[in-house]
DNA sequence: ATTATCTATAGATCTATAGATAATGC
DNA sequence: ATTATCTATAGATCTATAGATAATGC
């Protein structure tokens, strides 16, 4: 779940509006106790899930009491939502790079994520946690979630749709919603059981992907 | 997620135990009243997850009192494990009617499975919060959904095994563990927007499958 | 001066238990 | 008699605020 570019606003909101209150200054031991909480909330959370987590146990992984943590984020809520604004721009930053141009490319980029998100066992088991209770429409990060599966699904389209590897045989928007899926649902199996390869199921999946658009035109 | 034949024991534990209090006896009353709470704690657990829903939702929406509900299940643990073990139960019988006998049939099964998935939505999200939550080895259902998903799993891999329509071209293991990624993915996108097509995409996994085995022998 | 951090605490939940009362079934 | 259900409540959290003290930087 880790990766692919986004660019919504969710993230603009919730990660600058900190730094500048009263006149914007932060010391050098302001900014790394922020980046202490927000590794903290990351380990905190993808263990309990937001609602799990407390923020007193955030605030401890993060060598601080609970009222000294809300000095940075002023509720819960937002350090939810600056924890997933802040991943998301890292991760789209490794991910630009990968994007290929040749619909080949592409399948290949997608599999290189795959491989590194071997590497990430808690950033994958945030985001698998986290869109887990975000399907409900309680949830504060539920909103985020419709927006950034739309902006990916809308993404991988638009590049399936511009490559002509893939013939017109193929849905474009259904090749992603089924790349996407294929990704979600290894990252469960992954977590639940680490003997999952999930290089080699996704990459299953590409070759017989690969091997039915070249059907008729190898 | 919902379906899927399934036997490990989590379930008797869970649902036998509650009704030989004492001596045994349940009456008509007391059997509407367990009912009622079974369905409460689906729609309740399937909004807020198992972390974010209180006994007392569970216990209003089955118009009881929160302490009229622990008369039934001892804790909120035994509530959810009861859930998890007679959804398991009701949804295996479903299935296992489906579960043909060629290769061919079998993904027709699970093809059914998921066009079925798309009338019971409380259900598809009670699955999917909870095992976004129960992926964090500290939620209660966490072996519960290691278990399920060992079983599933190898009792698809032994029935694509079984099947001649699998050439030895594939690994069973690798094509099973895709198909449930698929399954679980497709149902996050489809909650999270519900215009999802699931069975288009599903569809076109299986096409694609089934076009890559029977290649060199079709 | 401003920022960073702490102690103390209000107020809201939430689970589970104790014990009383109402309903049900031999 | 036994089961079903309720009221009351103990005890444990948990978020967020108020207000004091310590550290930092022009």
């Amino acid at each position: 779940m880790i990766a692919i570019p986004t660019e919504h606003s969710v993230g603009r909101f919730y990660t600058s509006d900190m730094r500048k209150r009263s006149h914007g200054r932060v010391t050098d031991r302001g900014a790394r106790s922020r980046q202490s909480i927000l590794r903290a909330a990351v380990s905190v959370f993808s263990r309990h899930g937001y609602r799990g987590a407390a923020l007193s146990a955030v605030a401890s992984a993060a060598e601080l009491t609970q009222p000294g943590l809300l000095h940075y984020f002023p509720s819960k809520e937002h350090l939810l939502m600056t924890v997933l604004a802040e991943r998301d721009e890292s991760d789209t930053r490794l991910v630009r790079e990968a994007w290929g141009t040749s619909g080949r490319d592409f399948l290949n980029a997608l599999q290189t994520l795959v491989e590194h998100n071997t590497t990430q066992r808690d950033l994958v088991r945030l985001f698998t946690v986290l869109v887990g209770e975000g399907v409900s429409a309680e949830h504060p990060a539920h909103e985020y979630f419709v927006q950034r599966y739309a902006g990916i699904k809308d993404r991988m389209t638009a590049r399936i749709e511009g490559s002509r590897e893939f013939g017109s045989q193929v849905d474009p928007n259904t090749i992603a919603t089924l790349l996407l899926a294929a990704m979600d649902g290894l990252q469960i199996q992954w977590l639940l059981d680490e003997r999952t390869d999930m290089p080699a199921a996704f990459g299953a999946l590409i070759e017989m992907l690969t091997a039915y658009v070249t059907r008729t035109a190898p």
